[in-house]
DNA sequence: CAGCATCCGTACA
DNA sequence: TGTACGGATGCTG
């Protein structure tokens, strides 16, 4: 189904979350760990509507300090952001997310509504390259802050080929580098922080997320799951799809379940956004990072998008 | 909300 | 090429 009024909707906002992003002052470590820690509170305790006071208790903080920490980090308050989180917000989400997608496809290739696309520019790596499960490539990695906590970043030198996060600690870090390994077990890792810099600084910033200077991004998977993870990249940010609804575009309308599995494989976190499909319900049925991440995420965009 | 029918892609032989 | 497997589904009661 197609809707003009979806698309006159969304475009606006579009321009509008360009156009008024302003680089934010870039906080320190510790501030990224406070407010890590209380987005997962949030996002694990929301069902309760925790208070203020209570969200600030848990990150042993004032409620005034923890207010002003999360406003600078989010542009929106902690309550805001519970909202942001709810299962009503991701159904909201949803109903917006499904048309818009319909609509990118109608209108063809570059849909007004394909507003992720106007930042990640991708490629697929060839299938031989997958079958030799990373043979000969250079993977360089580190990690960094993010607003969703302890990120690992893996890039080639023709682009980021991989987001994942830690739990933090060297045990954490450990278990983030391994899931990252299994998927490309013959590729040869090694730390650059250089080389991984530029990608960590622009992924998980909107003021850095801009059409004339896309984010390289290479897909290495099987011819499936690229189907699908470009799928993904049509989905607006702060918006939502679903399991099936992706099977049907790629044209395997009862795939539903393999869609999930191939979601699941994206080795590309948050940048291409397996966090913005959820299950038909609304309910966020799973994620391979944590569900209170992929809660988070969703509360993120929807607070980066009323912040313009 | 718990159970289950169904069914696709993948891995491995 | 065949087959076993299991899952980030989606209905049904």
């Amino acid at each position: 189904m197609f809707h003009a009024s979806d698309i006159t909707e969304a475009a606006p906002s579009a321009a509008k979350l360009l156009a008024t992003c302003e680089p934010l002052p870039r906080p320190t470590s510790s501030d990224y760990e406070t407010v890590r820690r209380a987005v997962e509170f949030i996002s694990t305790d929301f069902r309760s509507q925790p208070s203020l006071a209570a969200i600030a208790e848990a990150v042993n903080l004032s409620p005034a300090e923890l207010e002003a920490l999360f406003r600078r980090w989010a542009g929106l308050t902690p309550k805001a952001f519970l909202q942001a989180v709810t299962i009503d917000k991701a159904r909201e989400l949803l109903a917006s997310g499904a048309s818009l997608l319909d609509a990118a496809f109608d209108v063809g290739l570059s849909g007004p509504s394909r507003l992720h696309d106007l930042f990640v520019r991708h490629e697929a790596m060839s299938p031989g390259f997958y079958k030799a499960k990373g043979e000969g490539i250079d993977l360089a990695y580190g990690f960094t802050d993010s607003p969703f906590g302890r990120a690992l970043v893996i890039a080639t030198d023709r682009g980021l080929a991989g987001v994942g996060f830690s739990e933090g600690g060297a045990a954490g870090d450990a278990a983030a580098l391994d899931d990252m390994r299994r998927r490309w077990p013959r590729a040869r890792f090694r730390e650059d922080q250089t080389a991984i810099e530029p990608f960590a600084q622009r992924a998980f910033d909107p003021a850095e997320w801009m059409r004339d200077r896309p984010l390289r991004v290479v897909l290495i998977g099987t011819d499936f799951e690229i189907r699908v993870w470009e799928t993904l990249l049509s989905i607006p940010v702060g918006s939502a799809t679903t399991y099936s609804r992706v099977a049907e575009t790629i044209g395997a309308p009862k795939a539903a379940r393999a869609v999930g599995a191939a979601v699941g494989r994206n080795p590309v976190s948050f940048v291409v956004p397996c966090h913005r499909v959820v299950g038909k319900s609304g309910a966020l049925t799973g994620y391979h990072w944590g569900l209170s991440r992929k809660r988070a995420m969703l509360g993120w965009e929807a607070g980066v998008l009323a912040r313009g």
